[in-house]
DNA sequence: GTCCCGCCATGCGACAAGCGAATGTCTAGC
DNA sequence: GCTAGACATTCGCTTGTCGCATGGCGGGAC
């Protein structure tokens, strides 16, 4: 049962052209041979001249017909190579995926995800985005990523679709040598009195948004961005900083991690956002699945 | 108002694609917008995948409409160019003339034609066929002549059109010395103690057939096939022949063509024969119209 | 916050196109 | 002359396509 999309009349033009003959066109292609008497009838309405010589034994292509044949199966060739292209497109051998991520996700939910991705569907070009959460999203509603890992979106989920993935609490990173190190875990009042090495200079938009809501003031100190830099201002002792779960494995081996106790920062949501639509793309979908996966892996 | 043929599944995509709208694209069609939703979504199942993202503002395409456009283009490029160059055998700036014509016809009535008809359709390639009206018509039936200029064809008529083009008498070559030679026309009976120089040992097969079937039976003399050693033979006095019409103005200066009386020898009825079909091609019409003008202007 | 507007989807009825089955027409071959 | 094969045509039905109308959805203006 052939393609019905490939049930053109440019097919049943070639296919006749092939055998010279309309009853046996019409045989290979499962139609009546009056079927294929009016649709080749069709194409010379629609081209304004006869294309084949009726003859008493089959037909017989016109000049016309022959000038046509070449572009005809050109076009036929052309329309395979689409349909193979999208095919592929369909079962993951080719095709795009735009990912964006918030940075810690970048230490081992992404790429742990992405790693598996890129083994099972080595002919799909992955592009990668960093940023905030509140660009990826405006990035994703632009129409600019396929899929964006981000944080409670609070902002504006207008749009797009969220996947929950995990919940993660928050731990304290603190020098091997201070007093807490030993604990499993730890309330904010208890470090009111050591010095906040934050990301940015505007608690909102940190860490600590939930803690300076609920009231509390950190002590601020000194204002670092890079992780690596973050980790060794602690390590120095001149702070202590917030470390979300997903960037723990990451922290080098002379900090201690101190749970937060979730009253204080509760478990912070992690979501994977994709364009609002009925249909997700394959790669999407394939992606979302296994960010679950390595999501799940984390979260035991 | 467009061309029909152009209104395929594939203009629309590509008109939608180029506006990122289904109401711009249809103003633009002369469709209403319900139309062309419909059109894209009959192109999406047969595709199996969305090719655009329907957006609050307009559409835009999604990955598989991104790889599906350059082929649409190409297809529907290769179309235009078909309907060009079909276009161009439309109006004979373009295409192929195979004509045939028995030896006689190309002392001028052939010529003659073909050259009006290359100064005016100089894109046409024409070919050429010498031979008898017998094999002319049999190439003609076989689809590898055109059109075939003939003569009386008794043999077998069918499957072609005829279209009378002229009557032309016989003359009777004489040499300038001959007793007969400067009167207006002359009846068989007069030669009869003359020396024939036949073009064929069979007189079935040459001018004599309709003289020979009326009973008369010429004195057998040489048989000279080509037209230039006939010519000499009769100008050295070796024998007589006969001349139709259409060869008379290539006898040799020192021959006299004398006029053979109706009666004798009836004008012999020359003919273009074209393939029946219900359209014969543009470049054949043409060349026979052409045909019959220089037709008209050798009989006057 | 509410309204309005633009855009796409869909239900509906009318019309045309496309199909299969049967029949007609033409030709070649015996 | 008759038969067989091939294309054209007619008929009735199914299917598709269009325009018109309506509905849903989101963004921008007031």
């Amino acid at each position: 049962m052939p393609n019905p999309q490939s049930m053109s009349l440019y097919t049943v033009f070639l296919r006749v052209a092939r055998d010279s003959s309309f009853t046996a066109a019409a045989r290979t292609l499962g139609y009546t041979q009056s079927a294929v008497s009016r649709q080749i009838q069709t194409l010379e309405d629609e081209w304004g001249v006869p294309l084949f010589d009726r003859l008493p034994r089959g037909v017989r292509l016109t000049e016309a017909g022959r000038v046509l044949l070449p572009h005809a199966e050109a076009v036929e060739a052309r329309l395979a190579t689409a349909r193979a292209e999208i095919e592929a497109l369909r079962t993951l051998a080719a095709g795009r995926l735009r990912i964006g991520a918030f940075a810690t996700a970048d230490a081992q939910l992404l790429p742990s995800a992405l790693a598996a991705f890129r083994a099972r569907h080595p002919g799909v070009r992955v592009t990668r985005a960093e940023g905030l959460s509140a660009g990826l999203l405006q990035l994703l509603t632009a129409g600019e990523l396929d899929l964006a890992v981000v944080t409670a979106p609070e902002g504006a989920p207008d749009g797009v679709e969220l996947h929950h993935l995990l919940d993660e609490r928050m731990y304290v990173a603190l020098p091997r040598s201070h007093p807490l190190a030993g604990r499993t875990d730890v309330r904010l009042a208890e470090l009111a009195d050591e010095e906040w090495i934050a990301g940015s200079t505007r608690p909102e938009q940190t860490l600590m948004r939930t803690a300076v809501a609920d009231g509390f003031r950190p002590r601020p100190g000194f204002v670092v961005a890079e992780w690596i830099a973050k980790q060794g201002f602690v390590a120095a002792g001149l702070g202590v900083t917030l470390v979300p779960a997903l960037a723990a494995c990451a922290a080098r081996p002379d900090l201690a991690l101190v749970a937060l106790h979730p009253d204080d920062a509760p478990w912070r949501a992690v979501y994977a956002a994709t364009p609002r639509g009925p249909a997700p793309t394959p790669a999407v979908a394939a992606f979302l699945a296994l960010l679950r996966q390595a999501a799940g892996r984390l979260a035991s």
